[in-house]
DNA sequence: CGATTTGTCAACCACTAGGTTGAATAAGTA
DNA sequence: TACTTATTCAACCTAGTGGTTGACAAATCG
């Protein structure tokens, strides 16, 4: 249970988490709609609005919505910021992904090469280097 | 237990719920650089080979990764796909929800509008509209 | 005030997730 | 053939998740 990086930066799990689940993700596609009370989310999910409630603390905790009093109403609303931390990780690897998969077989020919250094080689590392 | 929008499209599931690990984006960070194979993967990680194996299954179910044998090596290597898939969700309702925040001040007025729809208002219906 | 609406809190339950260890499989090496 | 390396499989444990129901809290309505 000993994380060797801890929590401090990792902001971005509870976000994937978050979405991970349809519910929250259907949560989330209505609220890019407009802002909603609690139990207008709830209606079209058979499901308890206890559950909704829930999905919405687990959505409010990644930073995906905010809840605002509305009388006994609570009015939930869709924050972008999130968003854009997560799509800033995707995009840096996708990116990458992509790159290597465009010169797939240059690179891996390339890997293959630094992979046997040579020498007596006791252990390869492959792609390690960066 | 009976979803209403079945697993069929949900292929969206696994992928966010693959990279809400801080372990598993880690691999991912590190296959960005380059293949590797699974014990390589695990050294970095003080937890058990078997522990990063399991990651990397979760990793290849999502659609993240694939393996292919290598000799007794696995050379598991990170697809750009899947990304896509994310990434087109996420610009969806981030797009969406950044629009809106623009806006704000007259958005919000607008709902209030809405929401009290005049007449008797056996239950109002917030934003819903789209 | 009392009743209703709206939402949360709390306890509970079945199932999953992330880790462990130990054994099994598969391929290269002596 | 036997040994080592690389990886997976299987069983297990703990903690977390996603749902339930029932009770409570806060604000509005009559």
């Amino acid at each position: 249970m000993d994380r060797q990086q801890p929590a401090q930066t990792d902001q971005l799990s509870p976000v994937f988490a978050a979405l991970a689940d349809p519910t929250r993700r259907e949560l989330v596609a209505r609220l890019a709609l407009g802002d909603a009370t609690v139990s207008e989310l709830a209606e079209p999910h058979d499901m308890s609005v206890q559950a909704i409630s829930k999905h919405l603390k687990v959505l409010e905790a990644s930073g995906l919505v905010t809840k605002t009093r509305d009388a006994q109403r609570r009015r939930v609303h869709l924050e972008a910021e999130v968003f854009d931390l997560m799509t800033k990780w995707i995009e840096r690897y996708r990116r990458e992904a992509e790159r290597r998969y465009q010169r797939l077989d240059a690179l891996l020919e390339e890997m293959q090469q630094i992979e046997q250094p040579a020498a007596d080689s006791g252990r390869q590392r492959t792609g390690g280097a960066a």
